[in-house]
DNA sequence: AATAAAAACCCCCTTTTGGGGGTAAGCTAG
DNA sequence: CTAGCTTACCCCCAAAAGGGGGTTTTTATT
C-alpha cells in the first residue's frame, strides 16, 4: 500500500508538532512538509507535491477559506481537509463550497484526524463527528447565504447606503433594497443593527 | 514574612494545574483553593478567605466583569487580579472600574504572574507589560464609555428602536436619541450598522 | 423539459435614523 | 468652587430603512 503524503499549514507550531509525529507513527502516511502561513506555504507546494493538505482556516496572512479556493485552483489534485477552532455552520459550508474534502476540528480524537486522512485519500469526504452531527441537524442558526448575498451582508456591515452599494457594485438601489430585505427575513432580524450582530456571531461575514 | 494566600477560578484545567505548582514553588505565596466555574468560587470562597483571587474574565457561567463586582461587593479586603486572553482596552478599563487590583494577560511571562500577586497583596495595582503598554498609549481604539451608553449601545445591538429603548429604561425617547448621536460620534461610526460591528469588535458590550 | 433558485429590477408609503442646532440639572475631582 | 463630565431633555428637517406588493432573466439541477 501506498504511502499517503501529506502536508500541514498551521500557525500553531505546538499543533504542527503534535500532527507530525502523530502521522508519522501511524504507518499510513508521512508528512512532506510544514508551513506556518499562506504565504510560506505557497512557495513549498509546488515541491512537496502532497496528496493532502490540512490547512488550518484562521491562518495570519490569508482567511483559509480563500486560500483553499486558490488551492484547488492551482492544484486540483490536493484534497484540502480543513483543521480549525471553529464550529460555525457557515465555516464549514463556505469551505466545502470552496473545495476541501474534509472538515476537522482540533479537539477531534487523534484516530479522527487519521481517519479523515484515509478517507479523503481515497477520494472520499471526510466531516469529524461533532461537524457533522451540526451539519445533519436542521437549525434554524443554520443559515446558509449565496456569495452574493454574503457580498452584500458584508458591505452593509461596513455601514454602506443602499445608494452606495448600488454605485460600487453596479446595480439599481433598488435591487440592493430587494436583497437587504431579504436577508432580514432569511436571517430573522428586525433591523440592520440585528443584521450585523448575527452577521458577525455566526461567522457569516 | 507571611504567605500570601491565593484562590484560583478558571474553567481551563491544564492552566490552573500550571499556575498552582507556580505559585507553590514560588515561596510567596500558596494556593488556598481552585474553582472551574463562578457558582464553584461561590461556595468555597468564604472557607477559603484567600488574599487574592486570580479571576479568569471568560469564565463559563457568569461575565468575570460581573462576578469580579459581586466579589468586592461581598468581600471587599479580597483582591482581585484578571487573568485573561482578552487584551482589549474596554475589558480592561471595565475589570479596572469593577475593583480588580491588577490585569495579567495569559502569554505573560511566569515572573510577571508572581510579581502581580506581590504587589497587588501589598495593596498596589499590577498590569503586566502588554496592558501595561496598552492602558498607556492614546489611540483612536481606546474608547471609554460610560455605563449608561454602554447599556444604550447594547440595546442598540439588539435591534431596539428609540421609542423601544424609551419605554424599556423610562426615558424620553429624545434622550435616546442624543445617547446614539454621541456614540455614533464617540467611536466614529457613520451609522448604526458600523456601530453595532465596532461594539462587537471592541468588546464594549 | 421542467422546476427551482439566484440575481436583478420596480413602485407606494410609513417609520426610523441621522445631522444640525440647542438647554440644564447633578456629580465630582482638582 | 468651578471646570468638566454625565445624564437627560427639546426642535427642525432630510436621508435612509423597512413593509407591502410585484416582474424578468439567467443559471443550475433534476
Amino acid at each position: 500500500m501506498k504511502m499517503i503524503n501529506v502536508a500541514i499549514v498551521d500557525d500553531h507550531k505546538i499543533l504542527t508538532e503534535g500532527l507530525q509525529s502523530l502521522i508519522q507513527d501511524s504507518g499510513i502516511a508521512q508528512v512532506v512538509g510544514v508551513a506556518h502561513s499562506a504565504t510560506e506555504c505557497r512557495l513549498s507546494l509546488g515541491f512537496w507535491k502532497p496528496d493532502i493538505l490540512l490547512l488550518d482556516v484562521g491562518l495570519p496572512d490569508t482567511s483559509g477559506l480563500d486560500f483553499c479556493k486558490e488551492i484547488k485552483e492551482q492544484f486540483p489534485k490536493i484534497k484540502v481537509l480543513a483543521l480549525t477552532t471553529h464550529n460555525e455552520y457557515a465555516i464549514v459550508r463556505q469551505m466545502l463550497d470552496n473545495g476541501a474534502s474534509g472538515y476537522l476540528i482540533k479537539n477531534a480524537m487523534a484516530d479522527e484526524v487519521l481517519m479523515g486522512i484515509e478517507v479523503v485519500a481515497a477520494g472520499g469526504t471526510f466531516l469529524c463527528h461533532e461537524i457533522d452531527l451540526l451539519m445533519k441537524r436542521p437549525s434554524e442558526k443554520n443559515i446558509w447565504l449565496s456569495p452574493r448575498e454574503r457580498e452584500l451582508l458584508r458591505l452593509i456591515s461596513e455601514g454602506l447606503t443602499n445608494t452606495e452599494i448600488a454605485d460600487q457594485i453596479f446595480l439599481s438601489p433598488e435591487t440592493i433594497r430587494g436583497y437587504r430585505k431579504n436577508l432580514l427575513l432569511k436571517l430573522g432580524a428586525k433591523n440592520t443593527a440585528v443584521l450585523v450582530k448575527m452577521a458577525i456571531e455566526q461567522k457569516l461575514i
